[in-house]
DNA sequence: ACGGGGCATCACCAGAAACTGATATCACCA
DNA sequence: TGGTGATATCAGTTTCTGGTGATGCCCCGT
């Protein structure tokens, strides 16, 4: 899921849906990627349950899933308290 | 920085100094991966500040740098507020 | 119902990134 | 002080992934 975050591309879409739902049109235009490309991108997103999708006429109105962000921040969280909480425990060679 | 942890071995890394400091070869050991190769994705994770290293002797020690988990969990945690505090402002086509 | 625009999907290509093998360096120990 | 083990680095290969072009579908307006 944070896997999906690396590509600079897949970053500036979830950023500019952090400002509100929008169709596959805005994107595309706000980020001057190609409408493939930006669609190939959304499905990787939508796949992985970081945003989702929702048919509006012609158009799909796209929006993040805040829950999705929220545990993979909270991963990052264990992460570090884990860290910090076994900094002491050094293995032996 | 986020996107250091893309990679299943790095991420498997980070897992493994989640349990306490440990040397390069613990690490070799661990996840059954060649040493040059760990070493090189120490090396990246280094320079993001992910981990930190502490040459011990002949060994080096790595662990993790629980302030920079931190730091790219809050940017999760704020896209997430985002979103949920613009959920309501669709744009037009 | 017909034309057009928005969107998704696919096949392909190019660039990037990971893994490997060889090698150099350094610290420890006998 | 010579040998060994741990680590880092580098060049080369392979694998993976993102970008593009072409295409088809669907919905809308006329």
């Amino acid at each position: 899921m944070v896997r999906l975050l690396a590509d600079p591309a897949r970053a500036a879409i979830v950023d500019a849906l952090a400002a509100g739902p929008a169709c596959t049109c805005h994107l595309v235009e706000d980020l001057g990627l190609s409408q493939p490309n930006v669609s190939n991108h959304l499905r990787a997103l939508r796949h992985a349950g970081v945003v989702k999708a929702e048919p509006y006429g012609r158009y799909t109105y796209y929006h993040l899933n805040a829950d999705a962000l929220d545990a993979a921040a909270a991963h990052l969280t264990d992460l570090a308290a884990r860290a910090r909480a076994t900094s002491d425990n050094r293995r032996e060679c």
